[in-house]
DNA sequence: GTCTATATCGGGATAGAC
DNA sequence: GTCTATCCCGATATAGAC
């Protein structure tokens, strides 16, 4: 890839992020975005195979500011809860803007007929950079989590976190105000739930729910 | 509606579905569909507003077939994981000869701009007869639940239906056997921790969810 | 009310010339 | 690497037959 090429690219990609915020996924047509560009329809095409791809550029460029904003954002909170808090603040902070086309992604990865899926092979890095963000806030919390449960709880917070996104995308709220509200609610369950795995009790449920995440362990998700 | 133009409506609906079936949602068009029928495209868009809107249809359908068979299915089980088991082997197998197309509409309600949503006010009932079938896989089991936690159970248990969905729809193992594992376990866990409810050490946690969940209730989730 | 036939539009994607 | 031309699709509109 030459350095003519890799201008046209990164060109193509900036008008396509500033459209899909302006006007949506479906609003931001390839062709206007090409047009923008100053390229062809075909151009577009070259570098991107589908207008899917574009979104998915967008989103490995979200996980970089991720990364390194969370220090910041974790800084002087050691309860669980306000550190969970705290993550979840800077991730749906920096996905708010995009709300609008960022369903795109996901409707992508739902058709099995679509090799352009968020949870593909090709996605791994990512996703395992995501759950790196939780692991990160899980250990420097002053909360002590069972042994058996540790490794895997980041995996499960950031399944949970999904949960979020999804409730979040289809949430036609104004402003997505509910979804404020669930997150303020659930992040209470959540903690309260990690505060008690430890007891004796709650065994037999830290039992079933490691075999489940065991299970699930290995192969993309 | 005459009886015609019923039999004309039953036509389209019974192709589409077999070509969904056949080629997904995607492969099949409007055009094929309405040509297989023996109609004018504008007959298919006089019946069906949108390509997605005879998926809603056909979910309608299944619906209705779910509400018939549970009673059968349920027949002879007490205990609560296995009427769980029960409930969710009837509504999965009937889900899956139609995977190839069953995104179309968790897709269509991802859209934050497109108002053909499952989880619209439209589908309210719809959804309120899937959280029903919850409601009688819990009402004859041998399990005591929580008299706070058990109006609002079956929609919770509902939630974790649509997840298990969501898992399926993303799942691309051979015959989406991932999804019968997680389904496996994770019933261990969903069992496991309804019967722990009720102890004391739960308290907190129970209520965190019900304060979740009651927030969430009165509005389409 | 129930369609047929047809034209039209804008969109994603692609083949092949350059 | 890039562009032009083209294809096919979903969707809409319309005029009119029955």
């Amino acid at each position: 890839m030459s350095t003519r090429g890799e201008e046209t690219r990164e060109k193509i990609r900036a008008v396509a992020l500033a459209l899909f915020q302006e006007k949506g996924f479906d609003g931001a047509t390839m062709r206007e975005i090409a047009a923008e560009a100053k390229v062809a329809t075909g151009a577009a095409y070259y570098y991107f195979p589908s207008k899917e791809s574009l979104v998915l550029e967008f989103y490995a460029r979200l996980q970089n500011e991720v990364d390194e904003k969370l220090s910041a954002a974790l800084e002087g909170h050691r309860e669980l809860r306000e550190r969970l808090d705290a993550a979840l603040r800077l991730k749906f902070g920096l996905l708010r803007p995009n709300r609008r086309f960022l369903g795109a992604l996901v409707r992508a990865g739902l058709d099995p007929e679509n090799p352009v899926s968020p949870f593909s092979a090709e996605t791994t890095t990512l996703r395992e950079r995501s759950i790196g963000i939780f692991r990160r806030t899980l250990e420097g919390s002053d909360v002590k989590i069972p042994a058996d449960l540790a490794p895997h709880l980041p995996r499960l917070l950031w399944l949970y976190y999904m949960g979020l996104i999804l409730f979040w995308l289809f949430d036609r709220s104004e402003q997505q105000k509910r979804t404020d509200r669930l997150i303020a609610r659930s992040l209470d369950a959540v903690a309260t739930a990690i505060k008690l795995s430890r007891f004796r009790v709650a065994a037999p449920l830290r039992k079933a729910v490691l075999g489940l995440l065991s299970d699930l362990e290995g192969d993309p998700v």
